[in-house]
DNA sequence: TAGTACCTGAGTAAATTACTAGGTTATTAT
DNA sequence: ATAATAACCTAGTAATTTACTCAGGTACTA
């Protein structure tokens, strides 16, 4: 699990097409300057995209990318996760590395989070990304029964 | 926002120093060893964490570090803004480089995004991380009342 | 005052990110 | 057919970040 500003090029490519599905494919030649990337590199991230099964390609004139689901059957988890294929893993995954019982605990402990995390971001689709405030109550529901945040950090963030 | 190895390593570092709470210092030499991290990583990392006030250090024989809160009022979100300064923020953040409606839109989407991560973290303390079934029932509980998760992604992710 | 451990900063190899360049297919409009 | 279009593919590369090493310091305490 990883999150950086290439999970973000290609969520944001990927709100592109949710926009505009329906109305036909989108050139990764449009995406490159609206959203200010480099067309190449938008290509690498199609292509994984692609062979997740993201977006299908269509060629010639009056081609581009489409989503090959609906925008609410692609959780933000799915994006992220396509483009970042190197899932970490760190070594330690039951077998060698792991000589000491503590370590271990920590690891599994950790994988936990990551989990967590991905449950997290995978129940947020591109078409309840585009709908924002049913995004922010529907997180915002989430909060509850929890426990609660009382440190005031969120100034801070990203 | 951001999410690699180094937050994990300081995460479990953290995690170390919450398990001895009350038992004294940890001396980094003792994580080093456990964890398997280079000392002098360690101790740059430690340096943010105790520039956040996170974390006191104790100099001298039978010195080390210790948690400077509760850890059950310490986040992972606290800890993995501490590690990662450079908050991204990637230009447009109300002015410049804006040029089209689209692109300010989701930008602030990412933001957006971005914040309700950060809230996720932030509920999650050191203290609850180690009681991980009372961690997982409280994500379990969380889980519920929105978009439910469809997709049986969980297996590949980190 | 010696030892332990924190603290600082400079440097460095490896990996990742973001991008460039130069092609080849496949499709469609003329 | 043919030319334009746009996906697709491959390799290389600068910039940045990560993870680490080295060499000193500084502060505390037994």
């Amino acid at each position: 699990m990883r999150l950086s500003t290439k999970g973000r090029y290609a969520v944001t490519a990927m709100l592109d097409l949710a926009i505009h599905y329906e109305q036909g494919p989108v050139t990764l030649a449009e995406i490159s300057e609206t959203q200010g990337i480099s067309l190449s590199y938008l290509e690498q991230l199609f292509a994984r995209l692609r062979k997740k099964g993201l977006v299908e390609g269509l060629r010639g004139p009056g081609g581009g990318y489409r989503l090959s689901r609906a925008p609410d059957d692609i959780s933000v988890a799915m994006v992220i996760n396509a483009i970042g294929e190197g899932i970490d893993a760190t070594s330690c995954e039951g077998s060698e590395d792991c000589q000491d019982g503590e370590r271990c605990l920590t690891h599994e402990l950790w994988n936990k989070l990551g989990n967590e995390i991905f449950n997290f971001l995978d129940g947020i689709t591109l078409a309840s990304f585009l709908k924002r405030d049913r995004v922010s109550e529907a997180v915002r529901r989430q909060q509850h029964g929890i426990i609660p945040i009382t440190h005031g950090l969120n100034k801070t963030v990203a």
